[in-house]
DNA sequence: AGCAATTAGATTGCGCACAATTCATTTTTG
DNA sequence: CAAAAATGAATTGTGCGCAATCTAATTGCT
């Protein structure tokens, strides 16, 4: 993950991957006092989100949209569930299968989400040129390390 | 953090930090098997690193460098010390302060580190060129999201 | 000197991430 | 059709991140 073949590439300022980690995490912080607002975390709103465009969802499809697995899911949607904004059924044709489904109250909460988008937009202070670039290089990372053991 | 100004930007394939923070985390699972063989988490690794190249340093200053803060620092630095590989001693000038050091085992460590960078940099299957760009716009973001409230 | 303000770090509590395991329910197969 | 394999989700345990609070030590102020 850094330029290789140098004296030694175990130098803080050479990591990509570490550039990637902060700005991920600074990232998160900065979506925090907007989502307060809507009583929701970085990745529960990731989920609100998902289900905003689909209403109706197993946890795998979820899961698979989200890249995480039931392990981090399973307490995130039965958060989720406690707070009203979705619902937690069971398949009835599968009994294994969990059918994420959204509230009436998790519906209206979108409203209030119209805005986080915009706002996070300009924290960033970057054109949309930058973004994009960024957005299909994470795209592109994302996909070659997956696609591996 | 989206493109604004359409129907609803609360779409996920255009979140950028969606992609962002999906490519943290699978970077960071990329990491896991080369860093189990030091018996180091991802933080882990950052930290010893720093400590590479610079043996002796204060919490404060290790966490300006790495972006996170006492509570997230202390614990993992107890870790470390609880596998030799540092030793947290205190300053005698002023006793609040916290001296992190390399031990003979940490330092040595090193060695067995020096194959990681190249190792991701093949998994990660881009070029240089990308790389790089991707460490540019994250530094970017980075600092920009810093310079705020 | 004496007290307030600041500073460094530790602690607490919550919510992820994720590997590993378990459980229950299908599905496949001999 | 019964045993084995596979599947979907839940559970367990560890280690972050981070806000908020706390403690102890130092510095500033008068």
């Amino acid at each position: 993950m850094t330029k290789p073949t140098s004296t030694s590439d175990l130098i803080l300022d050479k990591q990509i991957c570490f550039s990637l980690y902060s700005a991920s995490n600074a990232m998160s912080r900065a979506y925090q006092p907007l989502l307060k607002k809507l009583d929701l975390t970085y990745l529960q709103y990731i989920v609100m989100m998902v289900l905003w465009e689909d209403s109706t969802m197993n946890v795998k499809t979820l899961g698979n949209k989200v890249h995480l697995d039931s392990g981090t899911l399973t307490p995130l949607l039965k958060r989720l569930e406690g707070k009203g904004l979705i619902i937690r059924a069971r398949c009835k044709e599968d009994e294994r299968v969990r059918v994420i489904s959204l509230s009436e109250t998790g519906g209206k909460l979108r409203q209030k989400a119209e805005q986080v988008p915009t706002d996070m937009f300009c924290k960033s202070k970057m054109t949309l040129e930058e973004l994009n670039n960024l957005k299909l290089s994470c795209d592109l990372l994302l996909k070659n390390l997956a696609t591996m053991n």
